[in-house]
DNA sequence: GCCAACGTTGGC
DNA sequence: GCCAACGTTGGC
């Protein structure tokens, strides 16, 4: 089982609203990166759920619930798009500021590249935040 | 609001 | 197929 990361901006896509959707459908991704990454995805698989421009920080994971499709936004035909839905909100957020303090996370791929939207998250790395979020 | 990073586009 | 120009993202 591959762990991942996705951004959201909160206040276009929060982690509270995908709490109140229950899922929701995971598209609008324009970079071929992150298109390789969703393709990537299986179900089933967990997320962990950043909010990027307002909060910087890790505030839930999201789980896989439908693999990849053709993005129903993107005319072209070229991207996809999967379903995520909530897990459960972590007890505490992780900010950016404490991931980029950590040595431990010093390859978390979100931090080396941080425009991609959609990127892994290794076992380790996996463990690390869910340990400063939860203890 | 600014600016750096970087991915994509399009002309050649 | 290269590369300059452009647009977008996202942290600060």
């Amino acid at each position: 089982m591959s762990h991942w990361l996705v951004k959201s901006e909160p206040n276009t896509y929060a982690f509270a609203d995908l709490q109140r959707d229950g899922r929701t459908v995971w598209d609008g991704v324009r970079n071929f990166t992150a298109r390789g990454n969703l393709k990537a995805m299986k179900s089933g698989e967990e997320v962990l759920y950043y909010h990027s421009q307002e909060g910087l920080a890790v505030v839930g994971i999201a789980k896989v619930v439908k693999e990849a499709f053709p993005d129903p936004s993107d005319e072209s035909g070229r991207f996809v798009a999967v379903e995520l839905a909530p897990v459960r909100e972590l007890k505490r957020p992780v900010a950016l500021a404490e991931m980029k303090a950590n040595p431990k996370l010093a390859d978390l791929q979100v931090i080396r590249q941080g425009r991609l939207s959609v990127s892994p998250v290794t076992d380790d790395e996996w463990a690390e935040i869910l340990r400063m979020a939860e203890g």
